[in-house]
DNA sequence: ATGCATGAGAC
DNA sequence: TCTCATGCATA
């Protein structure tokens, strides 16, 4: 049965955290990730009022090197004085006391870097090979090397790469020669992947593979970016969202949103001349969470099938639902909840587990063949692929709901 | 790499 | 309540 464990985030799995996601491929800072989604925490402090502990200094001052060495010590953290006792114990009364563990809200990304987190120990470099990154690491380990920009202004750098994500895939060993260059200026818009347009899916899909590539190739696990991204700019994101992103599994309004972020990073990255700066993070601890109920198999496919009926089952639905699945009625309405959001961007499972040289037919999914467009609001951007449009971005924000999405081959 | 979960915001 | 962005924990 699912059984609704309760975790107790200690430090003593901090060090597990990403272990397995790491063990994957490459990994090199299991910690980074773990700390880098607590650390987002900690960004969110607003100037009035600080917890206690210390004052972060929020005021960007130009001068602060990327407030390098500001919060060296750290010592105590915040939130095990905030929500001592764990929110779910509480939660029978449901008394949303929602300590300060709010997380940035991207409406606004005009945010000036104001995070001075926990990179205040220039001395912690860890180990550059750590365990399963020994028998791995391309470039021999990873290199956490990262340039802190001056809080506000972002100096643009005078790089053979500036701006341009296109300059790069030529001198690699065994690229995808199947990415092609069309030179398609669909009339006056033009829409190179580097410019400010709103980024085509064809655009997104280049990047985010050359993205990848670069990232590899310079030694960074997913979740160092993430980190780094937080270093530069203040927004945090976890080794999930990088994945995610690289996998084009986000939607569409989404990549738009962290393209640039991702492209300022490899910018950043691949011309980090000297200065490998660290970051050492705080061991932060506090958020419980309700474990992952693991959903058996059986009772997945009841739900699934639950799912082509009727993809919104009303509360009374869940309800019974629930009630025949002995599961919780909030984790069959999550079930849906996810299982919606899987169905908007079902990218095409990139089956390839190591292997990423060429000869990798055009595998085709299909949908189940209902399609649910009805539910979407506004599309504030008009651009459209009309083009052959790669299997992504389903009728989210992409204005073209009579058209076919994946039809061509 | 992905399943389940959280939370803010839209409706 | 749902959507949407995001991530912890896990396979």
């Amino acid at each position: 049965m699912a059984a609704t464990t309760y975790m107790t985030n200690s430090s003593g799995d901090l060090d597990m955290a990403l272990g397995g996601a790491g063990a994957g491929y490459h990994t090199s800072s299991p910690r980074s990730a773990t700390d880098a989604g607590e650390m987002k925490y900690m960004q969110h402090h607003h100037a009035h009022h600080h917890p206690a502990t210390h004052q972060v200094p929020s005021s960007p001052s130009p001068n602060t090197i990327g407030g390098l060495s500001s919060v060296a010590g750290l010592g105590g953290n915040p939130w095990a004085a905030i929500h001592p006792s764990d929110p779910w114990a509480l939660q029978t009364h449901h008394t949303h006391h929602h300590p300060a563990d709010v997380k940035q809200e991207m409406s606004h990304l005009t945010q000036q870097s104001r995070v001075q987190q926990g990179m205040g120990s220039p001395h912690a470099w860890h180990a550059p090979v750590h365990a399963a990154a020994a028998h791995y690491a391309p470039t021999g380990g990873s290199p956490l090397q990262y340039h802190h920009a001056m809080n506000g202004m972002l100096h643009h750098p005078g790089h053979p790469h500036h701006q341009g994500v296109a300059p790069l895939h030529h001198a690699l060993r065994g690229e995808s020669p199947q990415l092609h260059i069309h030179p398609h200026h669909l009339g006056d818009r033009d829409q190179s992947a580097g410019e400010e347009d709103t980024p085509t899916s064809d655009d997104l899909e280049a990047f985010a593979k050359q993205f990848k590539q670069r990232r590899i190739k310079l030694g960074f696990t997913q979740a160092d970016v993430g980190l780094a991204l937080g270093t530069l700019y203040g927004n945090v994101f976890s080794q999930t969202t990088i994945c995610r992103f690289e996998a084009l599994q986000l939607s569409f309004k989404n990549m738009c949103k962290l393209k640039p972020l991702l492209q300022k990073w490899l910018e950043e990255a691949d011309s980090t001349t000297g200065s490998p700066t660290s970051i050492d993070k705080i061991a932060a601890q506090g958020r419980k969470r309700k474990k992952r109920t693991s959903i058996e198999v059986t009772v997945k496919g009841a739900l699934e099938q639950h799912f082509h009926k009727q993809p919104k089952p009303s509360a009374q639905e869940i309800s019974s639902l629930a009630d025949s699945l002995q599961l919780e009625k909030e984790v069959v309405r999550v079930w849906f909840c996810n299982r919606r959001q899987k169905e908007k961007r079902m990218t095409p499972p990139t089956t390839m587990g190591g292997d990423m040289m060429d000869g990798m037919p055009p595998q085709h999914m299909h949908h189940s063949g209902y399609h649910s467009h009805h539910d979407m609001h506004g599309s504030p951007m008009g651009t459209h692929s009309h083009s052959h449009s790669p299997p992504m971005l389903s009728p989210q924000t992409m204005p073209n709901p009579g058209g076919h999405q994946l039809t061509a081959h």
